[in-house]
DNA sequence: AGTGCGACCCGAACGC
DNA sequence: TGCGTTCGGGTCGCAC
């Protein structure tokens, strides 16, 4: 599942592989990708090329000039470039094909990602990404501003880690990371908690981000057809998915819960409820 | 306004 | 083996 480290690794491979090289032609074979007008998509793309490559939060953001094409992989979004000549594959939904005869293809199991085209000035209306918090690697994240947003919260502190308006790009992975990292108990209140903790959230976010981005995330398997890129933080997760295993700092087993509809995991020793 | 929860989607894992 | 069922993940939108 694509988080930030996720998405900051697509970008940056995708640079490489498709920056201005002029659209041929598109090609959606799942139109529900598409938030978008599908007829305005197919015929302003061809043409046109991507300048730059962009994120905010798990948004990933296509500079084509005059246009932005906004992507979001969800779970299992995944980019590839392949040869024009290669088989559709039955999970390849939107399909952009180069002048060089390469295409630039989105693949998504689940089709649970979304693309939508949008005038480069209706960026800053579009609600997804202008609700945008902050982001774990930014200096805007201050443990003042953390406590601000979440000490007025009676929502459990997992649910408020998720919460893509506060902090930008945690997902389900990296807010049990932070937690951990913190030791906060992911059913704490956000009410409960101090600007201590918010000091620990901000570095342990800071420094898990800053590690699984180099680390090119945890879960990327492949973004070409012939080039591989393997994610190498999951050999550093500390809780997640490790229920029953004992905890690398004080041997409890980790343990399993819901907290808002998500698997959770945590040290129940480590991180205890705060009174 | 803040909070809770179902819907979206389908492959994997599980139960019988 | 081969069915059927359940689960999960991020975000939106609706209900309270």
């Amino acid at each position: 599942m694509p988080e930030i480290a996720e998405v900051e690794t697509v970008r940056n491979t995708l640079k490489n592989m498709i920056l201005n090289k002029e659209i041929k032609s598109v090609n959606v074979i799942y139109p529900k990708m598409l938030e978008s007008d599908i007829e305005e998509f197919k015929k302003l793309l061809p043409g046109k090329k991507f300048i730059d490559i962009k994120r905010v939060g798990k948004w990933l953001i296509f500079d084509l000039g005059d246009y932005y094409l906004l992507s979001h992989l969800r779970m299992e979004g995944k980019f590839f470039v392949k040869n024009s000549k290669n088989e559709i594959n039955k999970h390849e939904h939107i399909i952009i094909t180069f002048n060089d005869n390469t295409d630039l293809r989105y693949h998504d199991t689940r089709k649970f990602g979304r693309m939508n085209l949008i005038k480069k000035e209706d960026l800053d209306k579009t609600e997804a990404i202008k609700k945008q918090g902050i982001e774990p690697i930014s200096n805007d994240l201050t443990e003042e501003y953390l406590y601000e947003k979440i000490s007025k919260k009676h929502l459990p502190m997992k649910t408020i880690l998720l919460d893509q308006t506060i902090i930008a790009g945690l997902g389900n992975i990296y807010a049990d990371e932070v937690l951990f990292a913190s030791k906060i108990h992911p059913l704490t209140k956000g009410c409960d908690i101090t600007l201590n903790d918010c000091e620990n959230l901000k570095e342990s976010s800071k420094k898990i981000i800053e590690e699984a981005i180099k680390c090119g995330g945890t879960t990327i398997r492949s973004y070409t057809s012939s080039l591989g890129v393997t994610g190498r933080f999951q050999q550093f997760l500390q809780v997640h998915k490790r229920e029953d295993e004992p905890c690398n700092i004080c041997g409890t087993k980790i343990e399993k819960i819901k907290v808002g509809g998500r698997s959770t995991y945590f040290c129940p020793k480590c991180q205890k409820e705060s009174s």
